[in-house]
DNA sequence: CTCAGTGTTCAGTG
DNA sequence: TCACTGAACACTGA
């Protein structure tokens, strides 16, 4: 489930259990749609019998690097994850990739809804469409002055902003609604004209969420009591949180957007 | 049977 | 150019 914590948690699985081995094959049902760039065949000619030599994440495109290019790229898209598991196993339902490694490793993508995407590049991070996308939250979050004018200079709500990968990359739906419960604010504010202490609120609470959810490898059984994450789900137009507000839901920058009236302005 | 959905992209519009 | 809206994509599971 695929924002910035749960790629994260899917290259700890490629770094564990694929980096320093070797690429024996790739399979997987040719699938123009999963591989949008080249076909399985193409990527599984390029990366056979290749050392992996790292797992690396931009926002929410995860990639393997090899001995030398082309690298493996991969998006989640919505339903999206990589699960490792012994040669001789059953690959997992609805996996759209595997590949074979040395030593007896499968590593898959399941994808139920195929809207997840495997390519390659040469140069990923200076090529599309990771050069495309904005800072990435985990590791380069900017000081407060920078993150303020950058703020400042867009002309959209802030939810819009956070959602928006050329700004910031990594942030999907529920950690934009947990980022602006948590720092009190209205989901439709804009972003010009927002005060300063609104707008270093919502970088703390992005560094926060971003740093805490990765801290527990995306497990949400994890997350703090205190998240909205855990009340907006089953989310009966009315529930409550913890703090006993009622929870709301609208439609902000096309997306349910799930808040608290009472603590959010 | 219907419908929403942790994401992205594109066409059309202002 | 910037930004918004809505639809499309493909499919599961409630």
């Amino acid at each position: 489930m695929p924002e910035l914590p749960e790629v994260e948690r899917g290259r700890l699985v490629a770094e564990k259990t694929a980096v320093g081995r070797t690429c024996l094959s790739v399979h997987g049902k040719d699938d123009s749609i999963v591989f949008c760039d080249q076909s399985r065949a193409r990527i599984a000619r390029a990366l056979k019998n290749k050392l992996i030599t790292r797992a690396c994440r931009h926002g929410k495109q995860l990639w393997l690097e090899f001995e030398n290019a082309p690298a493996l790229l991969i998006h989640f898209g919505m339903t999206g994850s990589l699960q490792a598991y012994p040669e001789g196993q059953e690959p997992p339902r609805f996996s759209r990739v595997e590949l074979r490694l040395t030593g007896g490793i499968h590593l898959a993508m399941p994808d139920p809804r195929r809207f997840g995407r495997i390519r390659m590049r040469d140069d990923p991070r200076n090529e599309p469409p990771i050069s495309m996308l904005g800072f990435d939250p985990l590791h380069q979050m900017p000081d407060k002055s920078t993150f303020r004018d950058m703020v400042v200079a867009r002309r959209t709500t802030i939810k819009g902003l956070l959602l928006n990968q050329k700004f910031c990359a990594g942030i999907g739906n529920w950690i934009a609604d947990e980022i602006l419960y948590q720092a009190g604010i209205d989901p439709r504010t804009r972003t010009d004209g927002m005060d300063d202490s609104s707008i270093e609120r919502v970088r703390r609470w992005t560094r926060k969420i971003i740093e805490r959810s990765v801290e527990v490898n995306a497990n949400s059984s994890k997350f703090p009591r205190t998240w909205l994450f855990h009340e907006r789900w089953g989310k009966p137009e009315g529930a409550l949180t913890r703090r006993g507000e009622a929870i709301e839901i609208m439609t902000v920058a096309g997306r349910t957007t799930a808040w608290v009236p009472s603590a959010q302005s």
